[in-house]
DNA sequence: CCCGCAGTTGACTGACCAGTCAATCCGGGA
DNA sequence: TCCCGGATTGACTGGTCAGTCAACTGCGGG
């Protein structure tokens, strides 16, 4: 799998974490090959020897990530728990990418998931893919009756992810204060919010015994 | 407020109304200016009689639009209604916004709202302000009891304003079916999910029971 | 009738940058 | 030792555009 030298591989390593953190600075269509190199201290034709164009830096840094995210996605829904505590799974799983590499999981979100006329839409299906995996746990979880089922399973998968990037945008974009409390605190309160959902149940019971 | 002279509103107006369309073609970063100038029947130097760049048509656009939504949003929150409907009527007014002119719709989400490094920056604050008057509806909801205190207000915002974006996107990138009847069924599921949440109180409570 | 100016035109410039390529380096096999 | 081929270098090219500007038009006031 890696080449007999690791000189090769280590390059193409290093071109692509000076990728990340060129383009989190700058932005993809801001940064230029140079930044990369320069970062990657290494010559500005040797990007070219690794890789076919500047996207195709972006697409390896996204496909990369995300099948690892798919995987995890897939493996939580097929486990036997609560479609509640699955959810949490995914939001905790996502979560903690941004934790412990902000700076890729910001060029994810930033420049592809956000990004739609230039790349998003290169990866649409991929990205759909996760849609689907997370509208099925909600299916399931309607199936079994744990979920009611006024709200489709797409809408509410729509809504989950919806959640979870608007967070992580939050953070992105310094409007949210960020720290293992803030995230911990955001996993539940994204659960809690589109499972328990916002409305004091009591309060309505008790306004519908008045009417 | 209008110039005396019909044509040199006019002209500025074409090439805003040019702009929305070239934009949503093929992206703000792949129109070109002789675009907007062409689409307009317009002048290339035209363009730049009325806006001093690129951005500025873009900014304009932008702020134009969110202006109206956010006088509406602080409208709505200052209504004497339950929350809940207030959630609605924001829901309803920006998927309306998409269906009536959805080609601005998208430019606006696509280009200012999704697209970070370049333009979301420049309007952090706006767009923070329509976070902030949803965030001051949920905690009244919460002072008068019709919603829970569980989760925080401004992660409320952000679940609420997320979903709403998530499914524009779709519609806008093809992922999901649009029409009258979705766009209406949308506007439900949405407030329903964030509102009602997924979780089955019946079965909820019955588990508890058997505990 | 002429002047002035806002409105209008489009060719041109200057900068920028992705991608190319010919040259060089260097390790390992014969 | 010599040769081969992958790794590495960075100057250079070609094309693209945002923004400039000098020239033209036509109307309204003097």
């Amino acid at each position: 799998m890696v080449p007999p030298r690791a000189s090769g591989g280590d390059k193409r390593r290093m071109i692509l974490d000076a990728a990340v953190v060129a383009f989190a600075r700058r932005g993809f269509h801001a940064c230029r090959v140079s930044d990369i190199a320069d970062e990657a201290n290494v010559a500005y034709g040797l990007v070219y020897h690794y890789f076919r164009s500047k996207d195709e830096i972006l697409d390896t840094l996204f496909l990369d990530r995300w099948n690892v995210l798919l995987a995890f996605i897939a493996q939580t829904a097929a486990e036997r728990t609560p479609p509640r505590d699955k959810l949490h799974a995914i939001a905790a799983a996502i979560i903690d990418f941004y934790r412990y590499d902000p700076a890729l999981m910001k060029v994810i979100i930033v420049e592809v998931m956000r990004s739609a006329n230039t790349f998003g839409l290169r990866h649409t299906d991929k990205i759909a893919e996760a849609y689907v995996l997370i509208g099925e746990i909600v299916a399931s979880g309607q199936a079994t009756g744990s979920f009611k089922r006024e709200v489709s399973p797409r809408f509410a998968a729509l809504a989950f992810y919806g959640a979870i990037e608007q967070v992580l945008t939050g953070w992105i974009f310094g409007m949210l204060p960020e720290g293992d409390e803030e995230f911990d605190r955001a996993k539940s309160a994204i659960v809690e919010t589109i499972c328990g959902g916002l409305d004091d149940m009591s309060y309505r019971a008790a306004s519908v015994r008045s009417v």
